[in-house]
DNA sequence: ACATTACTTGACTATTCGTTCCATAACTGC
DNA sequence: GCAGTTATGGAACGAATAGTCAAGTAATGT
């Protein structure tokens, strides 16, 4: 009917999401955006709006993909407790890395607070999605005995998943894997129970 | 000798910590300081320097200050353990506050990560501060008995930290007291021995 | 009282910002 | 190949940006 896209969406929109997560949302340049995404600006206002709304859909999807990766981690498990193990220690591997970059959702909520509406929006969303997911296993794994009988399974979910925060935080900073990993496995002591 | 000046330094660079705060580097604006911190342009780049060198004095002033209130929670601590629990309690009932607002710090991590030396810098050198004392703290509660004999100290007080971290995204994001202290008891739990 | 010093004020510059306009190019259904 | 439709590229917009300049003003030591 008409002429077509010269570029793919999703694909640009990748390339969005990492400078964001580089440079955050203020220090990002429309011409930053589109540099890296090798597309005109027209192209970039007609097939995303503004930079707010490119910014809106780039942290959507990164939070998505983000816990899809999160989760798959878990696949090979056999127990629930040791999925909640494999997606903190698997996190710990890929944060680690030097090359890594920056979790987009801790940046948006670091730089917009809860001033914002829209973007505490989408991140309460994927952190219900991954807390219902930390809850229901820690739960089951409560029922095999392989945590603490005692333990509020809600409050450990918000635990692990403030952990994970912090974890993401000090990758920013620059901790090595062997460091996060030792702290994921910190955090999964508090699972156990009394002595 | 000659004309004083008409305002307290500190007193402005804590106006400006405030906006840096709630802004962050680049979404704050020359004019956004000058309105808070009511003094005139040439005023502030004759007694800070330009933008960027006053950010760094803000984090640097903002990051010691930190340390001392954190510090200064344990005061009345009766034992080593005691003291670490207070630290970790007594900043989730004040970030839990719903007019506390953001760590200078952890937002500088997230919009800088380690592009630039300055800030990792000054943040490294006051998180060396905290970990020396949680480090020490713990080594003493192990002599006493008062946490797991087995412990690695050195882990164990780089994951309290980094539970701050967490908890500090928390509370951005609008955590209240109740959830950061039952987080903060949960990462404390991690600190006992095994069944 | 006066000279010296330095703070204050507000205008000013040059650049960069996000966004829009417009003419042109490219593709599809007929 | 033509008409209709949409993407593209570049120029241009006003507002906002960080930082500077120069003239006026106030406080101090002598």
């Amino acid at each position: 009917m008409a002429r077509p896209r010269a570029f793919d969406r999703d694909q640009v929109l990748d390339i969005a999401i990492e400078v964001f997560r580089q440079k955050g949302f203020e220090g990002t340049s429309t011409d930053d955006l589109i540099t890296a995404m090798q597309i005109g600006r027209q192209s970039l206002y007609a097939t995303f709006g503004d930079k707010r709304s490119l910014y809106l859909e780039a942290l959507r999807r990164y939070n998505t993909n983000s816990i899809v990766d999160l989760l798959d981690a878990r696949r090979d498990a056999t127990s629930p407790r040791q999925a909640v193990e494999a997606l903190l220690l698997a996190f710990a591997e890929q944060a680690g890395q030097p090359a890594a970059s920056a979790c987009l959702g801790v940046n948006s909520i670091c730089e917009f607070g809860t001033s914002d509406g829209d973007v505490v929006r989408i991140n309460h969303e994927s952190g219900q999605t991954l807390q219902r997911f930390l809850e229901r296993n820690l739960r089951e794994a409560q029922q095999q005995g392989e945590v603490d009988r005692s333990l509020d399974t809600r409050g450990a979910a918000q635990f692990i998943a403030v952990t994970l925060m912090g974890m993401k935080v000090s990758a920013r900073a620059g901790a090595d894997t062997a460091t996060l990993r030792n702290i994921a496995q910190m955090a999964l002591r508090s699972l156990d129970g009394p002595p």
